[in-house]
DNA sequence: ACTTAAGCGAGACGGTACGTCCCGTCTTAAG
DNA sequence: CTTAAGACGGGACGTACCGTCTCGCTTAAGT
């Protein structure tokens, strides 16, 4: 059994006020100005609470981005059966929540998070949500001939993604249909 | 005949030494390490002549990036005839660029600053040196019979550069090939 | 005849301007809020007509106090034949003058000129108005039987002047019948 | 008893490295050209630690002035029983230091201090050491039958300060004698 | 119960950089 | 040769945060 040493025993209602904290001001004013200052007092905890537990800034927005707390819609993709439609459908939501004007900031903010934290930069997909899809789906689809064998789906996926995240660096909303086609271009 | 309002002319050396100081801080220590303050200091300039004429630190990185000071490499795809061909030795220049340590920061930073900056953000296409491609090659291609009629080129060079995106924030190298198969499946 | 040197001549009108400005953001602002850059603004003259003619700060307001456009009270002691009865009619004046609240800055800041400019604090009597007093009449007044003779009258005018000026610093007001009562210590 | 907030206390050794410093360099350069910059600097301190307990320049060289840092000669005036004598000894000590040409600097910087600064101004003559005799000599004075009722001392003392300042501000030594001559008018 | 170690809110501290103001000098075009 | 305009290198301003530290208090395990 793990030994608990002695002393008070970290403060979990602490915790969850920073994590709210910082994903509310995260939301609010972006990333850049975003202080640990600016956090511990709005969220009534002493900096030095933050440093004990988090080594940066960027490590506190990837526990935020990674307990879900950052990206407000359900990004999952369903699993109709069909992986082309469900890509198209998972890809659509996507594209129409980063091509809300006020969601561009925030995904823009979380790009400049990833490319600043590399755990957060590795774990782009899972944070988009296909993780499952990659790691469950596949074999499933190749299995049932839904795919060739040996498509290599991760790159698909990110493939995707990428494409997201051009459109949202270039402050251009996607063209309609944009989802559809490229899934089709991908898995023909 | 422009009317040259009164006073001293803009400092055309000044204006050099700011910008050749920025790209070199920029590629050595990345563009959250880069101040204004040891910009001026370096460039020996006083920090009022940079504020002057530059708005904000992503302003002037952006002024290097679009006068060709940031990214060393040629990145201008060529011009075989075959448009994927062309397509593919650039992007696998480009993902063997990204991939080699010392220049992932390097593409990062710029990542951010576009995330920071429209115009950055607008002329990511034009920074990675595919302009030319989209305005003057595709209609070419497409009455060549290289393209079937209605290729959005746009789209698929925007996807490509998505691809590098999403490898450069994951710290992945790209797989051997990528590049020929990406351009394969986009431009079938 | 004095040889004109050739080129244009100084601008009078440049000159009043600079020096009504000086005058006027003195009186309003204070010395230590006064600028350079401000005056020529505001004067509607470039900075270096202001540096081709004065050498500092302190020696244009010095200027200004010389030429009469600071202290707007007339500060000349009357004459009525009895020294004794004009000192203390000027000393009065005085005491009132810097007792009045808009005054007391204005004052204090002419103090600090005097402290920082050597010409305005050697001629501190003169700007009080009292040169006169001492050149012209202490004479006078000897040779009537007024004054015994020996009396150090520039000694008393600036023990007088002293008075004043402590009261400004000290921000007190002074006591009723001050003027009077000094005057009748120091020329029993 | 008193509450201590919580938090770590004010550091002393800070506080008297910066008074230190600021003595220092006020002494050496003069009023004017001491900077809060340069004298966190020189005191190793960080400019943050002066704002944070000092809302001015003026202020924190009245505190210096008021823990006895400013002024190295000792102007307490003596106890010899006589008033009149003891006032011309101090006003003699006081008028031969401003007269020394390395002090004329510093008590002018003094008077742009008490100018500025409003409880420097009106304690003066506390600064200058006459405070303990205004208020425990004139009554055993007075009662000791030296001094007349009703002898208003403290206008005495504010005159006796005003002609030493008038003599700072003119750069004129005082006359050999003046003192004596000063004293002897204002207390027949 | 007493000691001891840790967590916590508060906040002072030495620093770095910010963006602004003003300095005094220099350059340009007009008169 | 003066002037208005204004760019320039420089220095200091007062502010915002950084990350570390110290304080007095609370909490909980070990003795």
């Amino acid at each position: 059994m793990a030994e608990r040493r002695r002393g008070a025993a970290r403060s979990e209602s602490a915790r969850i006020a920073v994590l709210e904290t910082t994903a509310a001001l995260f939301a609010e004013r972006g990333y850049d100005h975003l202080t640990i200052e600016g956090i511990a007092a709005e969220a009534g905890v002493a900096k030095q609470t933050i440093y004990r537990w988090w080594k940066s800034k960027s490590e506190l927005v990837a526990e935020c981005l990674f307990e879900g707390r950052l990206l407000p819609v359900d990004l999952v993709p369903p699993d109709s059966g069909d992986i082309r439609n469900d890509l198209t459908t998972w890809l659509d939501a996507l594209f129409r929540f980063t091509d809300a004007p006020e969601n561009g900031g925030l995904v823009r903010s979380l790009v400049i998070v990833a490319a600043e934290n590399e755990s957060v930069g590795r774990q782009l997909d899972a944070s988009l949500g296909v993780s499952t899809l990659l790691t469950t789906r596949l074999g499933a689809a190749t299995k049932a001939g839904d795919l060739p064998a040996g498509t290599p789906l991760k790159e698909v996926v990110d493939t995707l993604i990428g494409a997201v995240l051009v459109h949202v660096l270039q402050r251009t909303p996607a063209a309609p249909g944009a989802a559809k086609r490229l899934v089709s271009l991908l898995l023909p």
